[in-house]
DNA sequence: GTCTATAGTTTGATAGAC
DNA sequence: GTCTATCAAACTATAGAC
């Protein structure tokens, strides 16, 4: 079979159409910060008016749910892509060094897809869920190579590097202060798991 | 001498005047969010019409500082006020679950004390220093209980205590998946400080 | 699907009388 | 120091023509 059935066609271009507006809300939301994100500015920068908008999405926070699930659906390409060493100890340094400096490259991303910062907002199902799998399949390939966590100790492990993130962007927010805690911190973490020491 | 001079009560007038502007307006942000929060609003709860505010602060960021001065500083006062155990790993586990306790009973004061979540916000150095020497204090006592901590080792202590605070806010308002954990994550620290073990 | 037009609010902040 | 009046701007969302 070759080329597309019509309807196809056509819901790849919608779909073309909604990514250009959540790309703009990027741009704006890196810009002016995650809260101050509008939909006449959002249309400038895709070349229509507002309310042609309401085309592609029902409301101001539906675009904000899509923004979420995409940072989480790249935060997870991205993470299925990191070759994970064989040894647990380092494994986990590198995991938590990939979501560290995905968290601190960018504030708004961060934000929506971490902490809630829009009043109001709140991901739906569907966009949680791509949150979720993106942790559990890290859990999993982890789980490969002998490293089987309890969920208590993926929620410890979550929290001591979204603490470090948080920290470093309210308290030093373009500097290293906490970055270079991030060694020592996943080390108490794996000596807490009694994982074997490992050369460097 | 008896009384006090003329001066010194308008001082104290203007800062009652304040003092209820800003209890005014953490009401408002705990029923409406933090981002949420109207001079009109505010204002309407203490008694007058917005415009009225500015004879007492310059703007609405502000007013945000004032709040965030007091947090701290309301913080500071309590945990100076607890007796710490004598013990090193008993008093981190005291200070941790002080701070915690605080950071989860009110979600706007503590995205105002420990993230940058209104856009534009940044706490005058003024201000600031409370945070800071709230911090230092909570050190230098557990300094005097010979448990001396490098500022590497503070960063790390504040990182994992807000960060089981984050996690707890994002994924899990009043529950407690996050706050079981706070013991652990305390003795998993502690361990990292070679602190001895304690009979419970 | 995009447009114009606009409803219907709400906002922070200022001017100037009292 | 508080008020009224108001500015100037911004906002989300809808209606209806094309």
């Amino acid at each position: 079979m070759i080329g597309k059935t019509t309807s196809s066609w056509i819901t790849d271009r919608r779909q073309a159409a909604s990514h250009k507006i959540v790309d703009a809300a990027w741009q704006v939301a890196r810009e002016q910060g995650l809260a101050a994100l509008t939909l006449r500015e959002v249309a400038a920068r895709v070349g229509v008016r507002a309310p042609s908008l309401y085309s592609h999405f029902d409301s101001k926070h539906a675009i904000y749910d899509a923004m979420y699930a995409e940072a989480w659906q790249t935060f997870l390409e991205l993470s299925d892509g990191i070759v994970l060493p064989a040894a647990p100890r380092a494994a986990l340094r590198l995991v938590a060094r990939t979501f560290f400096d995905f968290a601190t490259a960018d504030l708004p991303r961060h934000q929506l897809m971490n902490l809630r910062t829009v009043p109001g907002f709140t991901p739906s199902p569907e966009s949680y869920a791509i949150a979720v799998s993106a942790l559990d399949r890290l859990s999993a390939r982890t789980a490969d190579l002998g490293l089987r966590l309890t969920a208590d100790e993926v929620d410890l492990f979550t929290a001591l590097v979204s603490g470090l993130i948080n920290q470093q962007w309210a308290n030093d927010p373009g500097g290293d202060r906490w970055d270079r805690l991030l060694d020592r911190a996943v080390d108490m973490y794996a000596d807490h798991l009694n994982l074997p020491e490992e050369e460097q």
